[in-house]
DNA sequence: GCCAACGTTGGC
DNA sequence: GCCAACGTTGGC
């Protein structure tokens, strides 16, 4: 199964529009190479880093899952995908934090440039990622109280 | 098919 | 709001 960062300007649909909608047809793309995608690539089941763009601070606010696979939008040239509420992250991963985490080097949105709304995420970064949204930025041993 | 002009994305 | 990094368009 694979896995799949999609960005999401959080003004216009976040994930708490997504959390009260529970599923949202995942569309306005374009450009070709994430419409290949978005048409050959994304599956049911698929499991999607949500990703808030141009906010503040950009990061990765939650989980969603691939509900349906590539089907054209009213102008064909174009498709969407339905995408599924898994969860919110007790707190957003900040992009800042995603450069800055060992193995995520090669991930695209950590990589200057990156603008492609749908991105490939392997998954070893996938399960990065989530153990940053659970574990904070503190990776430290827990300091016992004495 | 080249490439300049233009438009968009998205971090900062 | 700025602008770097792309992507697309269209004249030639």
């Amino acid at each position: 199964m694979a896995a799949w960062l999609m960005k999401s300007e959080p003004g216009v649909y976040s994930i708490d529009d997504l959390a009260r909608d529970r599923t949202t047809a995942w569309n306005g793309i374009r450009n070709y190479q994430a419409r290949n995608l978005l048409r050959d690539q994304v599956a049911v089941g698929d499991q999607v880093l949500f990703y808030h763009s141009s906010a503040d601070p950009p990061g990765v606010a939650g989980l969603a899952r691939v509900a349906r696979a590539g089907y054209p939008e009213k102008d064909p040239t174009w498709y969407q995908v339905d995408l599924e509420f898994v969860d919110k992250f007790a707190r957003l991963v900040p992009l800042d934090e995603l450069k800055q985490t060992a193995g995520l080097e090669q991930m695209m949105v950590t990589r200057k440039g990156a603008r492609l709304s749908v991105q490939p995420v392997t998954d070893a970064e996938f399960k990065i990622v989530l153990r940053l949204a659970r574990g904070g930025t503190d990776r430290s041993p827990r300091r016992s109280r004495s």
